[in-house]
DNA sequence: TGTAACAAACGAAAATAATCGTACTTTTAT
DNA sequence: ATAAAAGTACGATTATTTTCGTTTGTTACA
């Protein structure tokens, strides 16, 4: 089997997100971040990471009472993953119409300009 | 009210795909070209066009038995709102980030290299 | 003119996602 | 030693999305 692609759900990224960033985390690591931006219950949160687990998109550490978590999916591949289905799906198959559009107005920072300038510079 | 924001579904962005690309078509000519990719029946395709007008994502021209549908959100409305939820959600805010991670080791066309030299010409 | 083909409407079911209350267990602090 | 606090498990409910069968009307044509 070619790697079941995992396709996390909207609630499942955010609490993706908690862990990539931490590393590692408790059920109420991750809820009290994501209670700071939004209202929901910490059975909810519980609830979301125990089905997580069960997906195999987690890690779970059950050696002590509260449990420790940590994500299974890189952020890379996460990221891969969806900048390929956009790509796709709306950018005609096109990588760098999406860059565009995503750079569209934005102004880039210097260290910004001088990455997209090693990119091309493979291309000369 | 600042322009409610679309949020197609997964599905009703397969519809709008076909919307753009031929400007205007029945629920026939979307279902045919559904079809030839995934397994769904005809009226499913018809329900979610409904439900697509009931939302008033499309416009739908009733004066001949055979309903004409049009999309009524523009692909490019679509792909920024798309595009700014993956930048937020997944590459920390950063439009460039998601840029040079879509550009990956892609190999762009001249024109594309034209593009992009454009748009750093911009911030020189 | 009758019947097959085609279309829309509609309702309801199935599938998926998100939510939370309640029960039970373990730890902590009085 | 007991009570409060903090955790997990679990079931059930709600919301949303996707699916499609059935009914009804209209058109094409044999």
């Amino acid at each position: 089997m070619v790697t079941k692609q995992i396709k996390p759900t909207e609630s499942e990224l955010e609490i993706l997100q908690v862990l990539w960033a931490k590393q590692t985390a408790t059920v109420r690591d991750v809820h009290e971040i994501l209670a700071a931006h939004k209202d929901v219950g910490y059975t909810t949160t519980l609830k979301l990471m125990q089905i997580m687990h069960e997906k195999n998109m987690v890690h779970r550490d059950e050696s002590n009472k509260t449990h420790i978590y940590t994500s299974k999916v890189s952020k890379a591949t996460t990221q891969n993953y969806l900048v390929n289905k956009l790509v796709k799906g709306l950018f005609n198959g096109s990588p760098t119409e999406l860059a565009l559009n995503a750079l569209g107005t934005h102004k880039p920072t210097n260290a910004e300009i001088e990455a997209l300038e090693a990119y091309l510079q493979q291309y000369k």
